[in-house]
RNA sequence: CGGGACGUGGCGCAGUCUGGCAGCGCACCGGCUUUGGGAGCCGGGGGUCGAGAGUUCAAAUCUCUCCGUCCCGACCA
């Protein structure tokens, strides 16, 4: 018997979709303040795995935590003209504290560029002291006018990385490094989200940053994602904060800084690129629950046992297994639910299965149900964990490259963007271009050089820009 | 911030045009029967109809103001 869809199709409504997969599978829900977000213990899990697999990245690159202060003098934004004019309209101030008005409003940070700049003006005294590799988590505020749950929220959990450098050279290198060796690894390898690296134009540019690099990811619906971002500052920030030290000769020389950060935006990619008509789709190395042992029914009390022995050996593998054993509720819910949650695998166990010495194996990303020994369970399950990783990744990536379109006009390029993604050369854009393109709500997302790397600047000759409809 | 749609138990909606006891499906609680893809039957509980003001004997329904949500445009991770 048909039942009416659980989801409205993501071909019918993509933005209904979304909504209805971030409360079917109790993802988020609206905060009482206009653009602020509850994220329920599901997502928050996934959450916590992205960032223990970033923070372990970050540390490898060699930055440390710290934290700063919530809180921050107006005056110390104003101090970088670029930064404040860019971030002004979204700011939140506070104006009163203690029940008396605030001698100076403080605002609650957007980003943390300034604090931190004040800080490491004080720590850096000498050439070797540097680098300063500093990494805070952290929630930041910005005052959005069109909020979309995970994509934008005036409240968002991120990670913000600032460090200072001798030279130019050195700073470029840590923030390409960034790019590569935190956030695009991570989001290729355990997100199995493909991205694209590349250089920001100078209109997308970070306020107060002299180069801005991305990571663009393509949507279940063809729109573009910019999943993280690395900057090099320049000496913007080590001029308006003092960040200067004595070199070796003696000289004093101002710092060259950068900045970095991916966020909870991360979940909105997770949840739009792997994301199916019947719910989320979480990679395996992602998922905090890898493994759903679900008994089907357990009439005399024997089934249960044999599920939890399961889930016991498949933790003791490394597995993140979890035990559904609500007999109560009815199986076909209880599928229902763990698919709509994404959950890798799923293990049916019931009577029959155990009288013929077998449970059912279900992959969610494919649906596939394979009758397996229960002998060798716990022995396959690793195997087809991996197997659906890179599974999600190929799927994603021949996805994107089928919707993207060589193009050598703008009309060409508008025409691909309504679909995906389109790639023409960076020269035939220009200002103009951009108008063109801006009529049809398509982006320049990033520049590219011809063989995927960064663009040393921003008109380097054979450039390649790509552009989408962006979130 | 402009254009459009919409706010009615937790969720999805009808009722609004034409004012007259606040309803339906799902979810929830109890009982029995069930359980291999969204269980069935019986019995329950839960809503100041987004907020405020106005018109009226009477407002979910008519008028005004405000707030919020979603979609489309200008800004962002």
């Amino acid at each position: 018997m048909a039942k009416a869809p659980i989801l409205t199709p993501r071909a019918d409504d993509f933005p209904r979709w979304y909504q209805d997969v971030l409360n079917k599978a109790e993802l988020a829900e609206n905060g009482p303040v206009r653009g602020t977000m509850v994220i329920r213990p599901y997502a928050y899990a996934l959450w916590e795995r992205m960032v223990a697999e970033v923070d372990a990245r970050i540390k490898a690159a060699g930055a440390d935590n710290a934290y700063f202060p919530l809180f921050i003098p107006e005056s110390y934004l104003q101090r970088e003209a670029e930064h404040v004019e860019g971030f002004s309209p979204e700011l939140a101030v506070v104006t009163h504290g203690g029940g008396k008005q605030l001698e100076e409003p403080v605002v609650v940070r957007p980003t943390s560029e300034t604090v931190i700049g004040e800080y490491m003006a004080k720590w850096v005294q000498s050439y070797r002291d540097l680098p300063l590799l500093l990494n805070q988590w952290a929630n930041v505020v910005r005052w959005e006018l069109r909020p979309r749950m995970f994509l934008r929220t005036s409240e968002f959990l991120w990670q913000e990385g600032h460090t200072a450098h001798v030279s130019e050279e050195d700073a470029r290198v840590y923030a390409e490094r960034i790019l590569h060796d935190v956030y695009e690894d991570f989001m290729v390898n355990v997100l199995a989200i493909p991205v694209l690296t590349g250089r920001k134009i100078p209109e997308e540019r970070f306020a107060g940053a002299t180069n801005t690099l991305t990571c663009e990811a393509m949507m279940g619906d063809g729109k573009a994602l910019q999943m993280g971002t690395s900057h090099e500052l320049g000496q913007n920030f080590a001029r308006a904060f003092d960040i200067a030290f004595s070199d070796e000769t003696g000289e004093r020389a101002l710092a060259w800084t950068t900045s970095w950060g991916v966020s909870t935006r991360m979940m909105g990619g997770l949840i739009m690129a792997h994301g199916d008509d019947a719910g989320l789709v979480v990679p395996p190395r992602l998922a905090a629950t890898q493994v759903v042992v679900l008994v089907v029914r357990d009439e005399d009390g024997t089934v249960t046992p044999a599920a939890q022995q399961m889930v016991d050996e498949l933790a003791a593998v490394g597995v993140r297994a979890k035990l559904d054993a609500h007999t109560a509720t009815a199986f076909g819910r209880r599928a229902t639910n763990w698919e709509l949650k994404g959950v890798p695998v799923r293990i049916e166990v019931g009577p029959r299965d155990l009288a013929e010495g077998r449970v059912v194996v279900v992959r969610r990303d494919v649906g596939e149900k394979v009758p397996t020994d229960l002998s060798a369970v716990v022995a396959t399950v690793p195997g087809l964990l991996e197997d659906q990783q890179s599974a999600l990744l190929a799927a994603a990536t021949a996805r994107r490259d089928s919707l993207t379109v060589e193009c050598s006009t703008l009309d060409e390029a508008a025409e691909a963007a309504a679909h995906g993604f389109g790639q023409i050369a960076w020269d035939k854009v220009g200002a103009d271009g951009i108008e063109r393109l801006g009529r049809d709500a398509v982006t320049v997302r990033c520049l590219r050089t011809p063989e995927g790397g960064l663009p040393a600047s921003d008109d380097a000759p054979g450039t390649l820009a790509i552009v989408a409809r962006s979130y």
